[in-house]
RNA sequence: GGCGGAUUAGUGUAGUGGCCUAGCACGUAGCUCUCUCACGGCUUAGACCCGGGUUCGAUUCCCGGAUCCGCUGCCA
């Protein structure tokens, strides 16, 4: 029999940004489908109707847009197994909680909140399971017609589980292997709340990767306790032979301290949880992003890829091709992941690298601009040429190169403390008629030789003339190869900074 | 508390009974290159959680402990 084409999905529910946690899920998922010539759909999971937040959805969707995730269906592409959004599938939802109840493997309950809180106050580990159920306010323990009663005054009940007890369940799991827990310690989880007419997250997930013929589901390690009652609802629908395979993925921890990598941690260490900048409706907060902070999305992808994944090579660097190529779910490690974003910088520095000269420089020119500057581009890749490989981000390239934009009006001391000395104006004079004498700054080789020759024959130091120059012209003792800079300053210009340093340094 | 998961240098990880005097990368320190600062190259320091057991031999298998993580909601 022929392999069932793989299909898994992402589904975060809309509650805020995506975490980058949520994004590291989802590419594993992507990579996995692609490996396997299968399809990645995009399901979003809003049951809770309290915590959803405008934007979320749309925040997603660009987010694997400029990762380069692409969804073969769900919300923003479509679909033939839609709607894939949960709150608009409730009729759906409505009768496979009817098929449960039916077959009397979920009952009503009444409880109310309040009633349950009270339950919890009083029995320290209470939990609406096996043993409490009979205790409880329900379609157990009261009359039928007496349900039927409530149930069509409007009263709002939930459905719950019944969990058969006394059972021992297997999760299969692709990463952990054979877990086993057994059914007493599981509660009667609520599959559906009356009040907004939609089921939670076990209930829709379960229906939904079935209709939707999912046969993996990736997800992060704080859904195994849950896998249980998962494999169980599979079961209690007659849907055991085509259950999902599962693969629980490690979380990923704060960069230092306890913990799983939160919100938080990004504000305090200064590096960015989210992909994209986001902008919190209700608070008019602003929660930095990957994208805003001159990430590359490769450079995210594959960062985030080697965070729990490893293909058991030497090699660190690798395109989203490859990674798809090598990407298999037992090479997935087990244990959580501390976030190490020095590492993802790291990335990030070898991602800019890799771009052609010109791309750098376009990436430069908003920044350009933004400290009141323009240039063209071919002279603009020129200058990111000298300074490519020293910068992590795009916008390290103007502290790299502000010197050829404005002139040095201070000079930095210890530089000057360092290499300045006090034969350096002597030498600069004379150096600026050798430089009155050269004919074009471009001709970067031939006019080091004429000054190295010159500076030879008067027998200066080398070192003395070239820092003493250097100074002058970029403020420190820093920056690219000297005839290169001027070859972008050009004669004039040069030739104002020598004088004009020759004046204020004393 | 209960249940489950995890545990190789500061961090991400490789290794899976003898090839391990434990490999790679980031970070750190130093050297080198050089007109400077970077980049690069080279080098140094740095780890198998602890205790039992199995075995001729355990980082690797088993058990126990410790620690960390997760779950324990009409959240996902």
């Amino acid at each position: 029999m022929a392999e069932k084409k793989v299909r898994v999905r992402f589904a975060p529910s809309p509650t805020g940004p995506l975490h980058i946690g949520g994004v590291r899920t989802c590419l594993y998922n992507y990579l996995f489908a692609k490996k396997n010539g299968g399809d990645l759909l995009l399901r979003i999971e809003d049951t809770d109707s309290q915590r959803f937040v405008p934007g979320a959805e749309d925040y997603i969707i660009e987010s694997f847009k400029w990762l380069g995730i692409k969804f073969d269906e769900g919300v923003g592409v479509g679909g033939d197994n839609g709607p894939y959004r949960q709150s608009e599938r409730r009729e759906i939802y409505k009768k496979y909680v009817q098929q449960l109840l039916d077959a009397g493997y979920a009952y009503y309950a009444f409880d109310t909140p309040a009633e349950l809180e009270a339950k919890r106050q009083e029995t320290p580990n209470f939990q609406y399971d096996s043993h409490t159920r009979m205790s409880g306010v329900n379609s157990l323990t009261l009359p039928a017609d007496e349900v039927k009663r409530r149930i069509e005054a409007g009263e709002k009940y939930v459905v719950r589980v019944k969990i058969q007890p006394d059972e021992d369940i297997e999760v299969d799991d692709m990463v952990r292997g054979k877990v086993v827990i057994n059914s007493n310690i599981l509660d009667d989880k609520v599959l559906y709340k009356a009040a907004d007419e939609l089921p939670t997250y076990h209930l829709a997930n379960i229906v939904d990767d079935h209709l939707m013929g999912i046969t993996h589901v990736i997800r992060g390690e704080e859904w195994l306790p849950s896998a249980p009652l998962h494999v169980l609802l599979y079961r209690y629908f007659g849907w055991a032979d085509t259950m999902p395979r599962f693969a629980h993925l490690p979380l990923l921890l704060k960069p230092e301290g306890n913990g799983k990598l939160s919100k938080r941690d990004g504000d305090r260490l200064g590096f960015p949880v989210f992909p994209l900048e986001w902008h919190d409706p209700a608070s008019g907060a602003i929660s930095s992003g990957y994208r805003e902070s001159g990430y590359q999305p490769e450079a995210v992808v594959n960062f985030l890829a080697l965070l729990g994944w490893n293909p058991g090579i030497d090699q660190e660097l690798f395109s989203m091709d490859e990674l798809i190529n090598l990407f298999s779910i037992d090479r997935v490690s087990k244990s959580g992941a501390r976030f190490n974003y020095e590492k993802g910088i790291w990335f990030n520095h070898e991602y800019l690298i890799k771009k052609s000269d010109e791309e750098v420089a376009k990436l430069f020119v908003p920044i350009l601009k933004e400290k009141g500057f323009e240039c063209d581009l071919a002279k603009l890749t020129y200058i990111v040429s000298l300074v490519k490989e020293r910068i992590n981000f795009p916008k390290d390239l103007w502290d790299q190169t502000s010197f050829f934009f404005v002139a040095p009006t201070e000079y930095d001391e210890k530089s000057l403390k360092k290499r300045w000395k006090e034969e350096s104006p002597k030498c600069l004079t004379e150096l600026m008629e050798v430089l009155k004498g050269l004919s074009d700054f471009s001709k970067v080789e031939e006019n080091e030789q004429i000054v190295l020759d010159w500076v030879a024959s008067k027998g200066y130091n080398l070192g003395t003339v070239m820092n003493s120059f250097r100074i002058t012209l970029v403020g420190a003792a820093k920056g690219p190869h000297i005839f290169n800079i001027i070859d972008v300053l050009g004669k004039e210009e040069t030739l104002a900074r020598v004088e004009r340093a020759l004046t204020v340094i004393k």
